[in-house]
Order: C-alpha cells, then structure tokens, then sequence
DNA sequence: CCGGCTCCTGAGAGCGCTCTCACACTGAGA
DNA sequence: TCTCAGTGTGAGAGCGCTCTCAGGAGCCGG
C-alpha cells in the first residue's frame, strides 16, 4: 500500500521545511528569500519529490503554458507525403522547449473536429495558437480572432481576417525558378500550379507569371494539389497542350517528381528535352533521377518564427504582422 | 472597453438562470436535473457564451484530457523521410479526438528534453503517455514506469521494463517478403537490416534470417539505419561482399530506394537481375522505378490500437500487455 | 392524515496554487 | 532614543470547479 493521497503540496513541503507555503512559492518561483530558507525549502522539496500541480497553478495564473498547433486539413492530406508538416512541427517544438511550454496538436479534418477545436480555443485551453496550411475559406482564422487569442498563421491567410503571419517568398523563388530556365535558354516554360484556394499556389503560380511577363513567352498553365498522382496527371495534359513545351515549374517537389514520372512515360529526357524544376527542397528531391533542381524553403524556420512570434504575442509583446523568409534556388541536374 | 473581467462562470450562469451553481455543474456534466431548471440553464449558457475552465475542473477531478505522444528520437531522424511518424499521429490523433482527448505533442531529441519530459508527465500535465520509435538503451519507459502513469509502447521496450505495447508482425512480414523470394526462384538473398537496437530492425533481420533457415540458403547481411543513404551505402557494400546475388530485403522503404539508386549505378536491372523488397509500403513506394514490392504494415491502425489502449488504461480498464497487428505482402514489379 | 420513500436541489468544503497585504525585524539617520 | 525606510515572512483570500451532504418537495401506502 503506497502513501495516502498522492503527491506532496505546497502545504507538505512547507510543513517539512519549517516555512510558510508563501516562501516555498517563492523559491519555486524564484523570488527573493534569504539564503537559509531557501536552502531549507530546496532540502524538502528534493526529499518529498515535490512537483508544482499544473492545473492550480494555471488556475490562478491564467496561463497554461500550452500552444496549439492548428492543422485543418483533412488529415489525410496534411500527413501525405510531402515533408513540410513534420518539418514545422519540428521547428516550432524546439522553440517551445527551450520556452518550456508544451504543443498541442490539433488535426482538424472534419467539421466535427473544427467544432471541437474552435470550443477549446475559446475556453483558453491553451495560450496562443499556430495555424498552418490554410485554405481559401477556412473560417478558423476569423472565429480565433474573434476570441481574441494570440494566432500566428502559416503564410498569409486569405480572406478578410488580418492575422500575423509567417510566409516565405514564394513569388520570389519561383521567379528565380522561371528566370533560371529562361537563363539556360529554354523558350517554352510551362507550369504545374498548386491549388488555387492556397496562398502557396497563388503566389508561385504569380511568380512563375511575373517571370514570363518580363520576357515574350506564353504561359502554359496546369493546376495540381501539390501530390504527385496530380503532378503526374498535370503533366500529361501540359504534353497534350504543348508537346513542344521544353521546361516544367512545378510548384512541389512531390508534382515535380509526377512531372518527372510522366516526362519519362512519354519518352522525354530530362534535363535534355524537358528541364523541370521543383519548389520545396523535400529530402527526396536529392535522390530523383535526374536529382531535382529545386526552390529551398526554410520549412524548419517557418516552424520556429511562427512559435517565437506566438511566444511573444502570448508574453504580451507587439510583433510585425508580417515575416517573410527567403526562398533559394538549388540547382541539381533536372535544369 | 469590454466587459470587466473575463469569461463567465458557473456562478454567473447560475445566477442567470436562477439555479444554484450546483445545478448548472450538472447539466453541463449530464447528470440528471428537471426539465426546466435544465432549459433555463442551458439557456444561460448559450446567453452568456460558457465555456468550463478547464484548469479549474482539473484541480478536482485530476484528469487533464490530455495524452503524450513522446518521440524519443533526434527531432532530425524522427521526420527525416519515412511516413511512420505522420502514420501514427493520425492515427492516435483520431481516436483521442473521438474520445474529447487532446494530444500533446513531445519530441525528445536531446538529453534536456528528455528531463523536462519526465518532469511533466511525473507532474502528472498528461493522463497517459504514448512511446513511439523507442530505441535499446532509453531510459523512459523505466522511468514512466516507476511514476506509474498509463503507458503505452510502440513496439515491444527492450530493456527489462514490462509495459504494454502494440507492434506489427515484423518478423512475418520478413519472413513472407524472404520466403516470396525463394518462390520466385531467387537463390542467393541479402538483407538491408535496420538498426538493431529497434525492434523494427532486430525482428525484421530474424523474419529473413528464419524463412532463410528453412531452405539452405546462406545469408548476406547489412545494416542500414533506415534512411535511403543508408540503404545505398549498404547496398553498395553488399554487392562488394557478393557480387552474384540475385534478391535483397531491405527493412524499410527508404533503404529499398536507397537500394534501386545503388543497383542502377552499379546497371543491374531491377527486378531481371536483382529483386527488391522493401518493408513499410509507403506512399512512395508506388512510385519507385519499378515500383516496390514491399511488406504492408497498417501504420494508422498502430496509431489508433495505440491511442485506444491508452485510454482504456487511463479508465482504468486492465489491457492485453500485447497487441500485433498483421502485416501483408504488397506485390509490385519490383521483385 | 402521517410516516417513509425517492428525487432534485443548494450550501459549502476543498482541490493546490499565487499574490496581496500587513507585520516583524533590521539598520541608518535625526 | 525615536522614526523611517527597507527587507523578508506568514496569514488569508480567492481562482472556478466538483462533489458530498443535508434538506425540501412530491408521492406512495397504511
């Protein structure tokens, strides 16, 4: 039979100690105490294995040291192949920790699960949330912000809702995918878009168009969802319009290695026929064939930004509205 | 200016309604109360938009709502390429939110992080604790144990601390994937292991060392650590040490792409000269050049058995200490 | 018409912590 | 010697909830 009744309190440790449950509170919270109590509160916390309770602290505190991460996309979807989730989580649980705050995750597939997440949100289950890979409508942002929650977003949200964002230059590098290509002296460019309902596939579809619109060049546009059995498809369809098409922009890695699949079905050679560039910098675009010439977005970073901002918001800091981060150009030998 | 002080309380609701707070606990908690003191109540709340706090209900009840899902792995290794992780977040992630759980989300890359994860869950933050990718040496189930919270394991804990886990058939699925293999007539047969001090890499190198014992084969061992550098590198060895063989079981999808680059550069032809088996069925392994012949395991359900276990401990329901779930063997063109 | 039963309800204690406030004690300055 | 900061400490209220317990209302049989 072990000790009646649980865990030590502050009331034990105090009693222990010889002091009252104020100055054990103030050692564990590193307040000003005279060296001796503090010694002694220090003895008799050791020896009980005293551990503060999270739920009374919280209580009074108003804090919960929790951090949410948003995720509302079927989850199917959010887990399929492309890294970009579990490199954001990734990012934004190192910050947390060294913050020593903890994350919770919230997949919100279905309308159910979005109910679900909006009620925790507003009864302050957690401190500030992070929301990732939103879509055209999502009606999230506008219900957080409503609360009144600090909210960091991946990428700028669409819709009327303004919140603090962290992005990357997805026009920027897929320019600079587009401009390389023109570069190399290819004059039939076409594109592979993300869907249109995300702010990572409007802007790298504008990018690829800005690109084209400083030379003569027609855009040759079709639209995927960032898998490869859509990049594959996409490709297809660019060979049916334009068989004479002699580069590809996909806007994923994961489309660009459909692309890839596709180009070698139907006989052409890359980079010699068709170049292909890819977006995203994934682990796998080192290892297609040819390896992937790809635009590198900082995924981990956006991970860590987004929960430093959150952080702040939280510790009642003003931060810019805005973070954008730096894409780069990695040339392998699809381009 | 809004409203002083925040979000209403029981109190408030029972004032509006004119009910004793005690009354209000249990419309909110379903317990039983009259027809109209249950409107009257339900219409406060609506009224005043109440949400319980959820620090408050905690305090007494001593249930959080929340369950770990500890990674134990280097942040890098755990979301390096393979789906597993992702797998089994969706997989847990659904059955918690079915059951009103919420998932705290705990990487513990480096030895810091490990303490702080011991700290919480022995400050009893989660109500149960989810082990995943559990490598030879780690300290934490012992430790997990010794605090005496619910715990559930991926795979089977080496080390001699019993606890509950839910694991695949890897040792059938190395076996079929081998003895698939001998069928076809392959004579000479070599293995990518995982590493071995995962019980994913031990039991999938006994799977093809047992199907192997039953004909006269000799076996042809390396060892990868489950990434696709890895599974080339040891590829490569293996062609070094045994230049005529004809099959290759590699414990993991990555390490059989890792074998494909390998067996390409050194221009055998996959399946004709080499067949090649892999282990995971990921999404990518439909795509591979050929694609992959490789050993199913259901790694949602993993999640969901896992996240299922768990709670019942948590409701302080007694548990079968081991579930396995079976694998399958996924024919593709690749052996 | 009364005792006993069931059912619902309200009062109140208490979960473990933080934080304000007042008090005791020191030492410097008048 | 007395006042006045300044410093550390303890008492106690209160965070919002659950849950026990006693009491009141309603209904039955006697």
């Amino acid at each position: 039979m072990s000790r009646a009744a649980g865990r030590p309190t502050l009331d034990s440790v105090a009693a222990r100690a010889g002091v009252s449950r104020a100055t054990v509170s103030r050692v564990v919270n590193g307040l000003a105490v005279t060296e001796s109590s503090q010694a002694a509160v220090r003895r008799a916390i050791d020896e009980l294995g005293y551990v503060p309770n999270h739920a009374a602290r919280t209580l009074v505190t108003q804090r919960t040291d929790l951090i949410a991460l948003v995720l509302p996309e079927t989850t199917d979807r959010v887990f399929s192949d492309d890294q970009f989730f579990p490199g954001v989580v990734n990012g934004v649980s190192q910050v947390l920790e060294q913050a020593d705050k903890q994350l919770v995750l919230m997949l919100a597939g279905s309308a159910a699960s979005h109910a679900r997440i909006e009620r925790s949100i507003a009864a302050r289950h957690v401190d500030g949330v992070l929301l990732a890979s939103l879509h055209g409508a999502d009606p999230l942002p506008a219900a957080l912000a409503r609360i009144g929650i600090p909210v960091v977003c991946n990428e700028r949200p669409l819709g009327s809702t303004p919140l603090p964002y962290v992005g990357v230059d997805n026009l920027g590098g897929a320019a600079a995918a587009v401009g390389h290509l023109l570069d190399s002296g290819r004059t039939r460019i076409a594109t592979i878009a993300g869907p249109q309902d995300m702010i990572a596939g409007i802007d790298r579809l504008a990018g690829y168009r800005s690109a084209l619109h400083g030379s003569s060049r027609r855009s040759i546009v079709a639209v995927g969802d960032f898998t490869l059995d859509s990049g594959m498809a996409a490709m297809r369809q660019l060979l049916d319009d334009d068989p004479g098409l002699d580069a590809v922009f996909a806007a994923s890695d994961l489309m660009a290695q459909g692309a890839l699949k596709a180009l070698r079905d139907a006989g052409r050679r890359v980079p010699d026929d068709v170049a292909v560039v890819g977006f995203d910098d994934t682990a796998s675009a080192r290892h297609t064939d040819p390896p992937l010439t790809t635009v590198r977005q900082p995924i981990i970073q956006i991970g860590r930004q987004m929960a430093r901002q959150v952080l702040r918001l939280v510790a009642g800091d003003r931060i810019e509205a805005t973070t954008t981060l730096p894409t780069e150009l990695v040339l392998r030998q699809s381009a």
